[in-house]
DNA sequence: CAAAACGTTCAAAGCGCTTTGGTATTTTGC
DNA sequence: GCAAAATACCAAAGCGCTTTGAACGTTTTG
């Protein structure tokens, strides 16, 4: 059933139908409700490539979510984001455009998606220090929405992000004052923007309470449960061990402490971790009493909030740049203690 | 730029540019070169919507995720199968639509997207055992290919499939031949048909070994960390504890670890457990000397293999349906052993 | 009471592409 | 050397919708 054919059924012309069907005012009440139950009962739905063509709009936002090449995972926490996102474009009538693709086509998949008209508005999604996508994307002159910072651009854009450097800042200094001196961080790709203002938030906090970084006691990596256990496992067999770890996600720090245990030491007594929350839906730190003591922060929430900014900007493609600091709650749960031994 | 501006900045018409654009064979090679010279120093491409509505067909996949009101979140797992299946639609032109629906829209949701005609084709995801969507397909005409099998629907159906049944009888089966008695199952959602199938293997499993199943060594449940921690931890403090475990996914797995941990039990010696290990990208199991002794199935196969089920199916829709049965190998790792007070 | 205004409807053009059914021009076959 | 076939191109219709501009009958206004 298309327009026409419902048209033909009603003895209306297409023209009144649309506009029935959209809400115009230039058509009487009595006509409408014919319109709409005729619709209803055909389950008549407009065709979106036909519509699109004829609006202009796609009514559709693409996310890219890239592979590299060397590394080639999906992060679990997108599952999370989409959902919170998916909230916000399904009231509004939007529809998801997803596109895996490898770093190195990239840049071409942005101008494809771009030139192909297939999408009213992007999301970029994990950006590094010095992202390209964003200078392409303000050429280019897509609507987007950055979901995290780049540090390194200086051109506006829109974003949504966490603030990662506070909460880790915040997290460190509050281990150092439970009398830890020797404080592990296992965190994210350095390359990526977050992950480096973690690092920063951590080497602020340990030099605001006059303590040095020790490298041994730094990691950096796809956040992994494999790569958690691995890398406390080393620090923690080595010959200066760090009694308190600074986790960059609940999946790592489950990996973390299964090099813990396996250690025999016992999380929140001999030894204390605090991980970065996502609040994913198949790791729950639980609720009032988390697990981890955690920086919690809802990935679903900041998926809602760069949804809507995203309309917004759609809506308003020259308006002024947008952006928004979620932050992090830091929430006590069983995995941190004062330190043993405390020199001071 | 359009096909339009394009083709009148060659001095040739839209219909030329067009067919020497898609090969056609009546364009001399001269002039084909000249055009896709020109198309590439433009960056041009055909817009998506008017190509599809030109064409009838959308090159694009329906990807459905449904939300349960009361669980409300997205298997970690969909991330994995979608970048193997994303491999194969970009080979062959696909893009994906991705739409997050709340398990009571579900039906009205595959209805809209078929009456919008927004996509080609559609994967079925997490099929329950008497899954409606079948049905509700078949009748509706629209293309698609099931990830998994909903075994009390009679009508015929493309699928992919593991074989979960076999897989977890066989696991049980070697646990009874270490000399395990008391087996746990936890298990995942069993209104799930791929669920309901582990248990009926497991029970198979210990039915052919003479053993009757315990109901207090089953559990059933969204696979969450938490859950596996709980279920696990529930009954190795009962009386009766389980002297081996067989768990729905690695996650679950984690969880259960956590608890058996927990307990002072070590892993492999005092307690067994095999794990359904999906090969997530985030949860490496270990290569060849594998954490968890597993069901191995990579789960981004199953979506390279779905996806290209699907694309022939799309071909030709009338033709005989396809199904395809993977196989879970049993991979030996450092969570089985002999159970310790065997008593055969 | 004619003119203007209004409320309701429609015909037709246009969105950017593909594809049908041509038409010139060149090549081939006899 | 000429009809037939092949080659290389194009005009125009059509995909299903929205939207502009016009038309119609009715009501209001001066």
């Amino acid at each position: 059933m298309n327009l026409k054919e419902l048209a033909q059924s009603l003895g209306l012309s297409p023209t009144t139908v649309s506009r029935a069907l959209n809400g115009y005012p230039e058509v009487s009440e009595a006509t409408r409700r014919r319109v709409l139950d005729a619709a209803d009962a055909h389950n008549y739905r407009p065709d979106t490539r036909a519509t699109a063509l004829a609006t202009g709009r796609a009514m559709r936002i693409g996310h890219v979510i890239t592979l590299s090449t060397t590394h080639e995972m999906v992060n679990p926490v997108f599952a999370d984001f989409i959902t919170g996102a998916s909230e916000i474009y399904s009231q509004n009538g939007y529809d998801i455009a997803l596109s895996v693709v490898s770093d190195a086509d990239e840049a071409a998949s942005y101008r494809t998606l771009a030139a192909k008209r297939a999408v009213d508005g992007i999301v970029v999604h994990a950006p590094k220090i010095d992202d390209p996508r964003i200078e392409l994307l303000n050429e280019i002159g897509l609507p987007y929405v950055v979901h995290g910072r780049a540090s390194a651009v200086t051109a506006p854009y829109c974003w949504v992000d966490v603030n990662n450097r506070g909460a880790f800042r915040r997290a460190t200094e509050f281990l150092v004052d439970l009398g830890h001196r020797r404080i592990a961080l296992i965190n994210g790709l350095e390359r990526l923007d977050f992950a480096m203002r973690r690092r920063d938030g951590y080497l602020a906090g340990l030099s605001a309470r006059r303590l040095s970084p020790d490298p041994a006691l730094m990691a950096s990596d796809e956040m992994t449960e494999s790569y958690g256990y691995l890398a406390a496992r080393r620090m923690l067999t080595s010959g200066a061990p760090p009694t308190a770890i600074l986790a960059a996600s609940i999946i790592v720090a489950m990996g973390a402490r299964r090099a813990i245990e396996e250690r025999g030491l016992r999380l929140g007594r001999d030894i204390s971790m605090i991980a970065h929350d996502d609040e994913l839906s198949y790791f729950d730190n639980g609720g009032e009493e988390p697990n981890f003591t955690a920086l919690r922060s809802s990935v679903r929430d900041a998926g809602r909030r760069v949804a809507q900014m995203l309309i917004s900007r759609i809506a308003a493609p020259e308006g002024p740049t947008m952006s928004e600091l979620l932050e992090a709650d830091l929430m006590l749960g069983r995995s941190t203690g004062p330190a043993l031994h405390a020199e001071a």
